[in-house]
DNA sequence: TTAATTGCAAATCCTTTGCAGATTC
DNA sequence: GAATCTGCAAAGGATTTGCAATTAA
């Protein structure tokens, strides 16, 4: 593939906008918050060029459930998502042992650059 | 929502399509199946069961990279999912040190009636 | 009977593409 | 100046939805 890229005012942009979220955010997310920034980017151009920083390795990509694909600029600390399931509720975590058992499972079957969801669900104390 | 469920020919013959599958198929890709099979089943209505299955929990869905939902009949045992981000092959895992883990966090929190999601993505060896 | 389910086609939503003009190197 | 980008609008592909007809209970 191309590994040629252009430094344009668009890609440097769009890495600005990622650069300023610590969440998985959609094209199209990334798309409004360029609005709101007075960024004028096509739609079709942040496609693009989330496309390209993937595959250049700047970029993390994970698709959610809904079919939609989230991007977020790589290695940052991550957290993860405890969730009421009776009033909605969500509280972060973090869980160092959980991450190095990702790890090592992912090691185990020979995957690398990996990358996980983990959300754990529940009835909170309040609802209880 | 409808926690009702009727047995028609439709949904007994996707179970059935389902049965005879070990890999995860797309929606379409059991639409196929189904038409190869001689049963005339509309694709909305493959759509429709399958929502209705995931969410008694017989059926198992996963989204693939190209944002794709994919399913399968559940298997017996609790499992999760290691994912491959660029050919979508998925593999199962067991790991009981994580559902301990899960189980500790939510304690600590005091969430009760836990459940969890917990998928790992990344690269196979076979793209690396 | 009657509420759930189906099939069809139209409608959505996210994402990709074709192409002419604007840019970067 | 030439190879890459960009923007726009049109095209694609998966999934959903409206609605009248059908069917299970």
């Amino acid at each position: 593939m191309a590994t040629n890229t252009r430094a344009t005012k668009q890609k440097l942009a769009i890495t600005e906008v990622l650069e300023g979220q610590n969440k998985f955010k959609s094209a199209q997310e990334i798309h409004e918050l360029l609005t709101k920034a007075k960024s004028k980017v096509g739609l079709a151009t942040v496609y693009r060029s989330l496309q390209s920083m993937v595959q250049a390795g700047v970029v993390d990509v994970i698709v959610s459930s809904d079919g939609e694909s989230r991007y977020r600029a790589c290695s940052q600390d991550h957290h993860h998502h405890l969730l009421c399931r009776r009033c909605g509720q969500t509280r972060e975590f973090v869980a160092p042992e959980i991450e190095k058992l990702a790890e090592v499972i992912a090691k185990k079957y020979n995957f690398t650059d990996t990358d996980h969801i983990i959300e754990i669900s529940g009835i909170c104390k309040d609802c209880k």
